[in-house]
DNA sequence: TAATAAAACTAATGGTATTAGTTTTCTGAA
DNA sequence: TTCAGAAAACTAATACCATTAGTTTTATTA
């Protein structure tokens, strides 16, 4: 009656972030995970610690995926000062829009306790931006910077945010109206800080 | 064994309102409700159709509070063609932040079935952010105007909704990052505007 | 005052997570 | 090669949730 069939932490969550993806994060459950890994709920306490547990892990890998593909966006930029904006603007609506499960763990840090990792992820993250915004805004303070980095991410999450709770559906191309709004606030802030 | 205590309709979404901003959306439950209220949970039942009808006018009145203070920060707008959109702005916020669990009600709209009054007060908050933005942008056509607007909800609900998460920790005055975007935001759909 | 409708209740069902305790299976050391 | 212990599955049980059915109490109003 238990044949072991080989499961492990890696294995739980993907099928984890694929139930979060597909489904939805709320029914990630320790029913619908051990309905689809074959074994009986409580079978998954020999390899995690519960559902709180599981919920952390898909905020990483959420954070991880995401500055994953942020960093390799800025990476293939030619001209480093010139394009890293947009080229992360639209690698992260991307990939919010394809992961809609792991993006939404990102952002739904309950606001007590992350845990190390994710503490660590989510500042890699802030940097990236923060680095592709310093060259842009060259006569920028500190405090100047930061605002522009908290536009940008507000922008950001909020764009793909209401695009996943099924906003913006007049019959306006979305891809234009997110190239429209980073346009729009590159060039406010760049303005701004000139004066 | 059962003194009647005067149970209604407002009486219980007052009470879920208060639940969902003091300790959150996901806790609004007919077991909280009902503690709070003073009665055993199947009680609810003879005033309201279960937990999701509760959602739902939790959401009509996230937006209904939502769409009263920014039609109120329109109104007392000295200028209007000046001034409108960064009250707009500093009301959503201040609703958004006063009100959390109602707010967040706003957003969630679960993609399938809102109901037509839930329709028609989205419609209103659009329309009133359109019409402050439009003098604004005289030259743009109905596209770009839409494109504005998407970018302005963008980034007031990114900014609210990264604040209510626990966001923006750094020391460096939130309000302000709040007024800098907003700024920023606007130089720039004027000047793409006028090119 | 008696009949009816409304509002509360209790009891029961089926769904969750989690814990405790048990059985099976694999592995590694004698 | 065997067998002892650890690991991984299990069953059973508890506690909490929403919801439904059926019952009792209360208020209204004819």
């Amino acid at each position: 009656m238990s044949p072991r069939v080989g499961l492990d932490d890696a294995r739980i969550m993907q099928a984890a972030a694929s139930i979060a993806n597909e489904t939805g994060l709320q029914s990630v459950t320790l029913a619908t995970l051990a309905k689809q890994l074959n074994v009986r709920p409580p079978s998954l306490y020999n390899h995690v610690n519960g559902l709180p547990e599981i919920r952390n892990k898909l905020t990483l890998l959420g954070l991880q995926g995401l500055q994953a593909v942020m960093h390799e966006a800025v990476s293939k930029q030619k001209q480093p000062e010139s394009g890293a904006i947009p080229a992360l603007a639209i690698a992260y609506a991307k990939y919010a829009i394809e992961h809609p499960g792991l993006y939404e763990a990102t952002i739904n840090i309950n606001a007590r306790e992350h845990s190390e990792e994710i503490q660590q992820k989510a500042a890699e993250l802030v940097d990236l931006v923060s680095n592709g915004l310093r060259p842009f805004l060259p006569s920028a303070d500190e405090a100047d910077l930061i605002h522009a980095v908290r536009g940008f991410r507000s922008l950001l999450h909020g764009y793909t945010s209401l695009i996943l709770s099924g906003g913006f559906n007049m019959a306006v191309d979305r891809d234009e109206s997110f190239l429209y709004m980073i346009r729009a606030y590159m060039a406010g802030i760049q303005r701004q800080s000139v004066l």
